[in-house]
DNA sequence: GCATAATGGTTATGCGCATAATCTTATGCG
DNA sequence: CGCATAAGATTATGCGCATAACCATTATGC
């Protein structure tokens, strides 16, 4: 493959990131949230409560970063934990009424999170890009494959 | 916009970034590099030596962030890191030998990771996908709009 | 020509991520 | 059973990012 090619296009989504969640944490700020913490509240808010390893799963990040996110949602109020009485190890988390609220503010606000993002893109493109996105996620995903 | 279809591109914007991060750390690892400092390197090889505050706009990034992340290059011997003569308030930064070095090795690795990355991604696709990133990292740059 | 603003850097602090090591509880198998 | 192994969670540590506050220098405007 082309060497700037392959530069271009990691640059690309190396900047993409560092943009899109800046312009999160811009948007989140207002609730309180940093950015990854909207995750976990819309998370739980899709599947009901979960234990972390779950919940660690869903996210796509490792154990340790879910332990220390879900206690400074705790500590918001946003989140409950409570040992799991099926298994002594696991730790179960769930929303709040508060969490929910936020939940939903959320959604309204990754509403036109996305609608910046997309702004002049072609219709055709819109209706690729969820599946184009997807396929490099699982493409990079080291636990697929190896 | 539909709030499913807002959640889910925000969704795999959030992993895709994640997982691209997290493969470009497995490979920079034997390097001894974290990511986020390839960065650095490739864009000193570019464009050549510059001043901090021109490699925080390259970059993407805040200032001190450009100071911590080059110190630490600057400890690993792969940058230099000099008072500018012409204005006593900047520092000019520039590749080492070692530097240099590195910075070939990252480009062969970033074609692999860029080949891992689109695997499975139609042509047509392909010649769009730069473009497509491009704009939404410029759609949700907060400095060009705000 | 001097006060004021703007620019370049740094320090301090905090968050989200990671890995490595450890502890506890579950589970599989002889 | 009992014991080795796996799974869930936590602690410690370190990096890349951010913001806020501060200092030193340069540029600006009356």
């Amino acid at each position: 493959m082309d060497p700037e090619y392959a530069d271009a296009l990691n640059q690309a989504i190396r900047l993409l990131s560092l943009r899109h969640r800046a312009r999160a944490a811009q948007l989140l700020a207002p609730l309180g949230l940093h950015a990854g913490q909207e995750a976990v509240l819309l998370e739980l808010d899709r599947v009901g409560p979960l234990i972390q390893a779950q919940l660690s799963e869903a996210l796509g990040c490792e154990p340790p970063s879910v332990t220390l996110m879900t206690r400074k949602l705790e500590v918001s109020g946003h989140i409950r934990r409570t040992p799991d009485p099926a298994d002594k190890r696991a730790t179960v988390v769930a929303l709040t009424d508060s969490g929910k609220a936020l939940a939903d503010q959320i959604r309204e606000l990754w509403v036109t999170l996305a609608e910046e993002t997309i702004r002049d893109l072609p219709a055709a493109t819109l209706r690729q890009l969820p599946g184009i996105l997807h396929t490099m996620s699982t493409n990079v995903d080291g636990k697929s494959s190896a």
